[in-house]
DNA sequence: AATGAATGAGCATTCATTCAT
DNA sequence: TATGAATGAATGCTCATTCAT
């Protein structure tokens, strides 16, 4: 009980720290601080500072793809899928921006920092999208001349990147709206003009 | 001309070195040695670490502008520009697994490292985008209701995480022409099946 | 009852544990795990690390000095009591590889960590070779010109030395008679040559 | 130049600072200050701290060896030889009480810490108690059925055990010739009495 | 301009000790 | 008595930066 406890405070703390300085300005004793614990704790639930990195990343992501599946399993058009898959995820990192700045620099660092990447939470995450498509493809939907592991990438990047905007705070804001629809419309129509 | 001569060494030698470690796991020696200068001959020619990155950075964004410009300046129709521009960028970014890194990770670190980041070279970069698909819109070939500047990061975006997986080296690798060829479509005529 | 098998079973977990790691390299957790009780728990018999290495110290010294004296009270003629304290001495390190360890390094320690270093063990256990001396000499059999308090030491510290040499995995390895007779050998008769 | 005379001035700080506190006590802030350079400085000199221990170590016994070996080899009897080199032994520890403190506790820490523990200085430096004892059974002085390796433990631990005294300050001091002469009574004459 | 030895602030991690249960 | 989770002080080592040459 306590002990979980302990985990999630830590975890919810590295996010917050993670994403307001970065991995390698971070400092174990900003987490610990954060998260009202002592230095020393931290290493009761973790083996070392990667070791958290890798944690938040992968419970965060956890849980988006709970919730995710969530609203698309409510769902049966493979378009609509895909629209609710655009939206939630900007939403999410909307609201999120903590676990966005998270992403947006860990995943990167993380190819160097964690050393087998392949089976990870991220990968089941945009695997949802390749699902979509694939299903799509089967409806005769989509095209069946998209690749789906192509598409996964280039939907995930172009979402990202969106959402990369919302922390840097110089930048003009769009609303996840304005954006998802954006997004929408050029993955699933094109940018080509005249169309019925 | 001497001077000249060190500063391109040491960017050459820091985009080596940040590419294989990342910004913060490389160190000045390292650039140094790669460089073949002395640690305090950097100095002589940057601040600091960050200046070091902020400069590879910039430098190698505004050798793609260049080149990239000069291939679609060439070219009239906005659709050809678009995908010259894609495939230029995925190109560059295969032959350049240093600066593809450098930028997946630093794009990401620079948000938090480089204060101003507005006028820098990589919003002139994703800026090439913008233009095209407005000229693309006043020719009425783009839809007008995509809004340029948000279609730059969406495209951006998807171009970056496709390259990104070139440099995870456990992944499946696609093909420049196959990745290209797929951004095209699905960006240029979108997703849905059965068309004219 | 139950309290004295703790202590006991602390004591004799520290000395396995000082011996393979030296004092500073030992955990306490590694002493309670190898003596299956809580960390805490230690604490409810020993002040702290410092109090349990000289209770190791003291109390196996003093195992050595009960067996010591028994058969040395059996004898009567000091060249046999001298010649039982080394043999004895010898085959109790060979025997106990873990306790010869501890004395090896802690007694240097000791000097360090130990406040008052008069009235130890270590001085009773070094006193038997004084007193066997004194009695010689009483008895004419040992030189007069012998200081018991000098000789004590040089003849502790060359089975001391010698016994070292059992715990360096590497070295060639004399047996607890070769190399007792050898002392023996050197300490009472001397090295001169030709003697009747 | 400059680089000789930091390394000397860092082993010698090295040396007082493990002499005072012993290796495990030891900072490295604590050595840096008394050589009066910066902590980082050590690490140019260095690898580590136990890089260090090995170094004042290997160097300080190289000085003894070179010493004992020039009034060695100016005598010609092994009887004297071997007084020499008790004399000088004793004098040596009483005059360099931090050397003799670092032999006293890193001689025995080292055997842990220092992997391969044969070809060092300090076997070099006992290796001159066996060659004089062999020249001395050559030459039919010192009794034939005496093993040099075994004589040469017997006789060094002697020495250290006698001269660790000096160092533990509430313990009664015996001068460097009075327990000189007593060594080399017990070890060349024996200890027994009435003898022509 | 160029060097590289020297600096010293900074930090992840360990572990003896405590104390609520 | 006994536990073991929690504490937080302590420290070896790194590396960006400086500066005398």
């Amino acid at each position: 009980m306590k002990a979980a406890n302990k985990h999630v405070k830590i975890i919810s703390a590295a996010t917050k720290v993670f994403a307001k300085k970065g991995f390698f300005n971070a400092r174990i004793s900003d987490i610990a601080k954060e998260a009202k614990v002592a230095d020393g704790t931290i290493y009761l639930y973790f083996n070392n500072k990667i070791d958290i990195l890798r944690s938040v990343f992968e419970e965060e992501i956890d849980t988006i793809i709970q919730h995710t599946r969530k609203l698309i399993s409510a769902e049966g058009d493979p378009r609509k899928k895909l629209e609710i898959f655009i939206v939630t995820h900007l939403s999410y990192m909307k609201k999120n921006k903590n676990l966005a700045e998270v992403m947006q620099i860990e995943l990167r660092q993380s190819t160097k920092l964690i050393k087998d990447y392949r089976n990870t939470k991220f990968n089941e995450y945009i695997d949802i999208i390749a699902e979509i498509i694939y299903q799509g493809q089967q409806q005769k939907i989509f095209r069946k001349d998209i690749l789906p592991n192509i598409a996964k990438r280039t939907l995930f990047g172009a979402l990202d990147e969106v959402s990369r905007v919302w922390n840097i705070s110089l930048e003009t804001h769009y609303s996840v709206e304005e954006a998802g629809c954006q997004i929408i419309k050029m993955f699933i129509f094109g940018m080509l003009d005249s169309r019925g």
